[in-house]
Parts: structure tokens; sequence; C-alpha cells
DNA sequence: CCGCAACCGAACCGAGCAGTTTAGCCTTTT
DNA sequence: AAAAGGCTAAACTGCTCGGTTCGGTTGCGG
């Protein structure tokens, strides 16, 4: 099921032919890797294995091939957060197991590199970064609020703002590491580092919405 | 006093004449607003109100003025930081306070380019995002520490891991703002949210550290 | 076997841009 | 007054890159 959440573009028009998927696939390597300027079209009609001729027969233009890109690579974030939480299991392990998700998915390349291209492209496609945004963080927050309100229901949390707490916790979740990513400070994340950095995080966040 | 965290680049070789600092004045608002690449030295020429010519004159090249401009946004806010905390006054005031100001220098349009600016070009000039990681977040984070073994020297703060405290407080200074503030979906933010959030964040962070 | 459509690759066009050069202007120094 | 040095405007070079065109090839359906 593919989340309806971004509205970036409409489709490019023409997808008839075989090399369609492999335009997109070369293209987004590029694109991560060099984002939308630094990827030159020759660059990623050999990527793909594809003519740029044949490149041009599917997409009018850049631009249009950047959008659909990132069109894909929102719906796919939002898809995988799709599935909800359940907070059945004692708070605090779920809260764990929860953490340690956002985290491990932060760090990873793929979430790293879109990270960047919304944020460098931002300026030139403003549309994209809201759509990663609402897929992202935003999904994300929702989702959280929903488990929580759960757990106050069953009085094994209190909470006032929903919002702000579900933020706060994503926030404690992605300490330290996250932000090291970002500027390439550090690359590789122990899963010591990770375990103790959500950890922290849990407690810090019990301390205060806990019972 | 300069601070000497900030170790990018070489001096510029030439620093004679009168139009020194309106070139690097100049190029400093044109790469903050269009980035490195999207920045032509004709647009920072007229921008500095200088030929081109000139410009050349200064700095052998296009990376050269940039790295220089970057090097000193650097140092200026490694300066900027380095008024200490003090930690004598009730400790949730000073936390409000400090947690204030952090959210609102991080909503400031220039902290928000200079950030667009490191991640945009991590590729090309990696040093650029270390230094500023340096200067900026790891600076805080130093002086955090400081004021947070005071404090639970005079037994008003619990801490075990105090670097992983200061992030978290961090963390939750920004929560919510600064992120939507990096992804462009909100540009102006009201006192009342600011203090909202900072109230939050001390809240939670003197629910786990506080005595 | 014909025709058609997708595809290739390589040449090509035009625009934009980093960096250089030139010819000359203005102000300060000697 | 002449020399020298900082500056300017504008033309120019060389390169990259987005996008187009074209002649030719592959492969598939009828």
């Amino acid at each position: 099921m593919s989340a309806t959440t971004c509205q970036i573009s409409l489709p490019p028009i023409k997808r008839t032919g075989r090399k369609f998927d492999q335009v997109l696939e070369g293209a987004r390597k590029v694109f991560m890797a060099d984002g939308f300027e630094g990827a030159s079209v020759d660059d990623i009609a050999r990527q793909a294995g594809v003519s740029k001729a044949t490149l041009y027969a599917y997409f009018p233009d850049k631009a249009r091939l950047f959008s659909e890109v990132a069109r894909r690579d929102c719906d796919r974030i939002a898809d995988a957060a799709l599935q909800s939480i359940d907070m059945s299991a004692p708070v605090a392990d779920v809260l764990s197991a929860v953490a340690t998700q956002i985290l491990t998915f932060l760090l990873t390349e793929p979430a790293q590199s879109m990270f960047r291209i919304c944020i460098s492209e931002r300026g030139r496609f403003p549309e994209i970064a809201h759509a990663y945004y609402e897929a992202g963080p935003e999904m994300g927050r929702k989702q959280l609020e929903e488990g929580f309100r759960d757990a106050v229901a069953r009085g094994e949390l209190r909470i006032e703002d929903y919002t702000l707490a579900a933020e706060q916790f994503s926030d404690l979740a992605k300490s330290r590491l996250w932000l090291r990513a970002v500027f390439g400070v550090q690359t590789k994340f122990s899963h010591q580092e990770i375990a103790h950095v959500v950890d922290e995080a849990v407690k810090t966040f019990l301390a205060r919405y806990g019972t």
C-alpha cells in the first residue's frame, strides 16, 4: 500500500519501455551521491546503463527526473514507517525497541543521503524537503503519539502535551550520534554506542513521563 | 580574543588594499544565500561592489575565498559561545536561560545558513563541517558540562554521564522547532512557541537529573 | 520477411561560469 | 610632474553540462 502523503509532482508522462526502472535506479544512486547540481546527466545515463537519448525519452528534463526519484523515496519511507507500534509489552522495553529502530534508521546511509539532499536542494525544490518531513518525522511523530495515548490509557505513562512528548522522545533517541553523522564527524557506530544512547534516552523520557 | 579551534586553511596570501573586507563580506552574503556551486564569482564581485580582477588579486580561486569565509564564520561562532555559564542562580532558571539562548540562536538565519552550507558542501569541503561542529555543538557541549559539574558539586543536579546529559539537554532544547526550521516547514517562531519548548525541555531534563 | 518502436552512441549546440588579460583611471608618494 | 600601485570595466578563453539530433542497430509482432 502506498502512502498518500507525497504530492511532489505529476508523473513523468511516459513509462513505456523496458529501461524505465533502470533509469530511475541509476538516477537515484547518482543523485543521492552527488546531489542535484553535482550529478551530471551523462553520469546518470552511464550508471543506469542507458543512452542519454533514452533517458530524455522518458523524462522531459533533469528536474523532473530528480523530483520523481525523490517522490519515490518519500513514499518508500512513508510506507516503511506505516507499521504501528503496539505498546502491549512493558513500556520501557517498547520504548527501547522504538528508539533503537528510529536511531538505527536515521544513521543509515540512505536516510543520511536523503536528508542531505533535502537540505542541499531546499532552495531549488522546497516541496521535497516538505514531503520528506511529512513522510518521515511527522509520520513518526503521529505513530508515537498514538502509542503514547494507549500507554496513558493503561496508566503506564502520564503526558499532557503528546506532540511535544513525541518530539522529545525522538530527539532524545537521536542524541549525539545523529548530529555527528550529519556533520560527517563520525561514520561508524557500534552497537554499544547505540544501545547506550537509547538506554539513556528511555531513562530520561521515563523520568519525566513514567508512572 | 580569537578561538583557536578552526584550522581550515592558510591565510589568503595577500590582504593589502582597501577592498579586502568588502570582498569577504560580499562573498559571505552570496555564499550563504546560494551555496558554493550556486554562487557565481561575478555575483560575488557585484555584491561586494568590486571588480572581478580585484577579487582575484586577493584570492587565488573561488574555493579559497569560500574557505576563508567559512573559517571566519566558525571563529565568530566559537568566540560568541565563549562566555561561560554561571550556575549561581536557581538551576531551573539558568537552564531556561541557556536553553532559550541555544534555541534562539539555532533558529537564527545565519545559523541556519551556516548549517545548510556545511551539509551541502560536506562532499567538497569536509573540513568546514568538521570545524563548524567543533566550534558549535562541541564547544557548547563542553561549556554545558562544566556548568553541570558545578551544579552537581553544589548538589543541585545528579549526573553520571556528563557528556550525554549535555547532548540530551541541547537536543531537548531544539525539540521540534529546529527540525522544522531546517526543513523549511516553518520559518517564523513566536516567543510563546520558544518559551513552551524551552519550558518542557527543562522540565524533562530536571525530571531525570534534578535533585 | 517487413515494419515499427525502443534503443544506442556520438556528435553537436548553446549557455553559464571560473579565471585571465588588457587598457586605462584615480590617488598617493617621491 | 612623474611613477607606482590599487582599482575598474569588459572582452576573452576554455571547459562543463543540459538538452537535441541523427544515422544506425536490435528485436519483436504479423
